[in-house]
Parts: C-alpha cells; structure tokens; sequence
DNA sequence: CGGCAACATCTTTAATGGTAGCCATAAGAC
DNA sequence: GTCTTATGGCTACCATTAAAGATGTTGCCG
C-alpha cells in the first residue's frame, strides 16, 4: 500500500506538506492541494492508522468486554455499544470470555497491550485496581468490582419492586423469582432485595431461587425450570432474573400444560426483542440500554480528553405490559 | 505508561535486548534476562502494540461487517467468528452497518486504515474488486460480490429443498415459502430455488412472499406476516428464511387461532438458538456456522501467511426436528 | 601456546509511517 | 519597518524490531 512518501513524491513536496493538506493543518496553496489529492488518489493511498496512532498516542478504539456475545441482553448492548462507539468515533473490539477466568485475564492485556482508549466491561468481576496502574479508562456496565472505576447500572432493585407489585396486583399469592448465578455477586443480584421487599411488606408467600453458571453459560435453562417448577409446584407468578429465562418458562409452561398468563403469570427482566418474539409476548422490566451504553462510551471520551464525567450512573427501568401478565 | 526504554535504562540493557528478551530472539544470559523480567515487573511494563504492528507490518485484528448484531443468526455467526479469530490469535472489530451504505463504506475505509490482517463481510453486498488494489485480503459469508473474493456459504438451495420435502411428506399441500428482501440478491435467495424445484416436481400448490429491506432491519416481521397469512388463508405449511421469521410466524399464528402444527406446519432456516427457544419450538434448516466461521478466519489467516486456500466453501446443511413439523 | 574459527552477548543503526514544532522565506497590509 | 498571511522544508519523536556490527570468550588444531 501506498505510504505518504510516495504521494509526496509524485505530487512533488514533502511527506510533511502531505500530512498538513490530510490534516488542514497549516497553510496550503489550493494547487498544491489539488496535485497532493491528484497523487493520494491515483496511488489510492490511505493514511496508516497504525502510525498515526503511534504518532497521535491514540488508537481511538474502545474493547468491549462480555461473557456472552449470542445471549440476548448481551446481544443488544453490543449493538448498543457499537451505535455509540461509532457516534464518538471510536472502533470497537468484541471480546468475549465465555466466563472463562484466563480468557477474561487474556482479553484485559490485549487490550492493554493494544492501547485501545477504554475498556468495557459487562457483567464480569474485574480487578480493576491491578487495571488502573496502567491509565487505560475501564468503565463498568453491570458489575461494580472497585469503587474507584465508573460503572453503569440500572435500579435493579427498583426493577425487582416494581416485578413484585405488579404480580401481586395481578393476583398473585406464590411468587418465585428466578435470578442470580451461583458463586457469583452482581449489581442484578439486587433485583432480588426489591422483590424480596415488597413481598414481604404485601406478605405474600415467595421464593427465590439461582441457577449454576453452568446452565447461564449454556443459555439453555429448560431443564432447570422444569426441575424448579416442579419444586414449586404451587407458584402462580414468577419474575425471571432475564427475558431469556422467562421465554423458556413460556415454552416449558406450555409443555407441563400451564397455560400462561391463565395459570402462571410471568415477568421478564431487560427488555431486549425477545421478550416481544416469545409467545406469548412476555410482559418485562426494560433496562435504558441506549442511553446505558451511550453513558458508558461517554465516559471513556470524556476521560481521553480530559472533561469531567459522572462515575456512578443508575439508570431507571419501567415495566412493559404484554401478554404474560 | 512505561516504555521498552524505560525498562531498558532500569535493566543497564538497550532497549533491543529488552525486545530480544521479550521475544526470545537471539543470545542473551540468563542474568540478563532476570534483570529486564525483574524491570519489566517493576514498572508494569506491557509492549507497546501499535509500535509493534508498524514494526511488523501486521495487526493481527480483522474485522468483521454485519447488516446488524441482535439478529440471532448475525449474533451467533459473530459469537463463532469471535471463537474463531481468537483461536487464532486475532483481535476482532466489529462494525455494524445498519444496512446503510454509507457506513458500510466508511467501515471498510477505517478497516483498511486500521490495517487490519484481514475483513470478514456478511450478508452485505460490496464491491470487493475496488478493495482489491488495497491487497487486503476480503472473505464474504452468505455473499458473493466477486468472483475473486473468497466465500463461504452453506447450501442454500439443498436447504430449501429439504424445507420443502420435509413439509410434503409430513401431509402439507399449501406451502409458502417467506424469504428475500426485496431489491436485493444474495445466495440465501437460492434457498427458494430449491424448495420451488421440490414443490413443481411434486405437483405441490405453493407460492413464495419476499419482504421489505424495512421489516428486514427493524426485525420485526409480525405485522407483515398477519397481511401474509391472510393473504394465503389456506396456507398449511410455512417454509420461513430465518429462525427469526419462523418465531414470529408461531406468535402470529397463536394469535390468530392456528394451531402449530396442527394447523400449520412451519420449517425455519439457521439454526440458531432463538428456533429452540420459540414455543413451540421450531423444526429448521441448520447452517454449520461454527465450521463457516473457522474457515472465514483460516482463509484470512493462510492469505497473511501466503499459503493456499479455498476460494469457495459450499457448507451442508441439515433438517433438525423439533416441534412445529 | 599462538592463531583462528565458532559461539555468546550485547550495542549501534536504520527502518516502520506519520505527526508536530520550529524555522526560513516572501508578499502584501498598515 | 513591522505585522500578518502564506508556503513548505527540516528534524525530532512515537515504541518497537531487524540487520549488522562490536566485543569478548571458548575450543580446537597444529
């Protein structure tokens, strides 16, 4: 590929006169412009963004760090993420652990190793004091592991609140709640206190119950809610921790003959699509992903150009009524 | 952040016995090298990535093109892709176009900037032979805009072929094939090759709907699906494109008072987890995308290191029984 | 035991492709 | 005569690597 020296020299100038009339930087004649764009274009010549970022000390890339890349809650923060990413200029590295520790620890050093201008992570315990001695931005969607790194949540326990009282208000009086992985503590595990809460302030009868990374992992949760549903055989409203999980409810309802909402009222948890495409449609707590990821890449430009930035941000949820409720 | 010469001048080396050090290249005592781990320790040194890409002329990245990301199929296929760029030892962009030809050109001018080692496209026409002359290599997935650039796709037309045996032998006699976003041509356009070949040499009544590239982006076919069917009332057997498609034709057809598969009998397309999850859950065509994938990624891995490759890969695919057939 | 090749160890220099600060020159305005 | 506008070259710098060179150290042969 064509460098900046050979359009210098065929346009008759130095590299440096090329970079000023790439960059407007400077002053220019117009014909000198117009041979330099003469020359770029018949080399095709393209800047080389690797040396422009040695050069700059930026790379203007942001690595986006998730357990999962199919799940759908995960699925539209990415998307998310990269409408964001691409409004602040910013390229975006996907990585995905698969809940693999040494991956995680991998990806993070790539990312180093790749002076990107900030990392995101979702839904993952970091260390990030190990993190913060080398000056890349880490922002936290989901989890909050240090106090020091800005992190991005939604009112989880409001989100449980609002699921209780919208079951209970629709006559429910043996409620479960379906929500938490094994071994592991996050932001959403609050979604639980609000239920919990409010439950009890109504004392109406409920249980709560967490699943093993291994069926999160796998994304497919029928066995288990089978196993579940038959430990609670009484249960008549149920608040899935996710969407995913509340669209299997759905389909093993339908299997075990619970005709839903009939016998069993559901709500889901995040809002993404498919709790529109699951049938029935499910009624769920929807998380501001748009406006999480677009704070979450916010924080990251702000921190490269040195402007001040929020570094906690709780953002609202509000219940969606479809058919499941 | 540290540098290699900041390692360097706290070791007593040069900073090219740091790099040889680092990269087990040449002579260096065993004292030596304790020193330099012993600095590098010390300062938290990590190697400086974009001065290595422009010293090495490569980046290890590829990026990757897609119309959209939540889309399950798109989100699978980029889920194996990530696997697959990892295993070997590159990082991943990814860009979404949105359907948006603009960004889609701006996306492949900043992967050609970024250097990348390699640009994977997906479902997304574009004019491979202008990116020829940049010499960076180009693999289209489920497209093929070029004769010259590589491809992979799986067997589209055997796939509608089986879609449509599969709905005659099980009694259907009404088929409607729903697939193809109109004004557009890609190899998934074969799928309803085959399933017209199968039903004209089986005396089968059948018709085929294309939809907008309107309801293709905004991944929600309902409202087109209820105009479909009622379009097509006597309708028994429903070979869908996607999964996608295919979960929204069982809430449509629970809406409207079709019972699946008494009612209707409905084949989708993919494989992707979404056809598991829909109630009930959906017979479909599945794509091998794990092995597309890893030969997306092999093709640009061999072409960085001037071995052979295929420049076509046709993948097979295959019927997976489940509720709705 | 001198001489010379082979090996070991580290340094010097140049190159990767671009950007940015500084400098030199000159023309016209005030 | 000085200030502003305009033009474009020189050189250092970004962090690292490849190639070649410098220096010392063995080992072996005659």
């Amino acid at each position: 590929m064509a460098t900046i020296k050979d359009v210098a020299a065929l346009a008759g100038v130095t590299p440096t006169t090329v970079s000023r009339c790439i960059n407007n930087r400077g002053y220019i004649k117009d014909e000198t412009k117009a041979k330099i764009h003469k020359a770029m274009e018949e080399l095709g010549y393209r800047p080389n963004g690797v040396a422009r970022a040695l050069s700059k000390q930026t790379t203007d890339t942001i690595a986006v760090i998730v357990p999962h890349i199919t799940h759908p809650y995960f699925a539209t923060l990415i998307s998310k993420l990269e409408q964001s990413a691409n409004a602040h200029g910013f390229k975006m590295f996907l990585m995905s652990s698969r809940e693999d520790d040494a991956r995680k620890e991998s990806y993070l050093k790539m990312s180093l190793d790749s002076r990107v201008s900030g990392i995101i992570v979702c839904s993952e315990e970091i260390e990030s004091e190990k993190l913060q001695k080398y000056g890349t931005p880490v922002v936290e969607i989901e989890t909050h592991a240090n106090p020091n790194t800005p992190h991005i949540i939604c009112d989880n326990k409001e989100g449980g609140r609002l699921a209780a009282k919208a079951l209970i208000d629709a006559g429910c009086r043996n409620l479960l709640h379906i929500g938490g992985i094994e071994d592991s503590h996050v932001p959403a595990d609050d979604r639980a206190l609000g239920f919990r809460e409010v439950c009890e302030t109504s004392n109406v009868k409920h249980s709560e119950v967490s699943y093993s990374s291994r069926v999160y992992s796998s994304l497919d949760y029928m066995k288990y809610i089978e196993e579940i549903l038959s430990k609670f055989p009484d249960t008549d409203g149920i608040f899935a921790s996710s969407d995913l999980i509340a669209a299997q409810v759905c389909q093993v309802a339908r299997r075990t003959g619970r005709i839903i909402p009939g016998d069993l009222k559901l709500i889901g948890f995040d809002g993404v699509y498919i709790s529109e495409m699951a049938t029935p449609s499910i009624t769920t707590i929807k998380q501001p992903l748009s406006e999480m990821a677009e704070a979450a890449v916010s924080i990251i430009d702000a921190i490269q150009n040195n402007q001040p930035h929020e570094s906690e941000h709780v953002f609202p949820v509000r219940l969606i009524r479809r058919e499941t409720l």
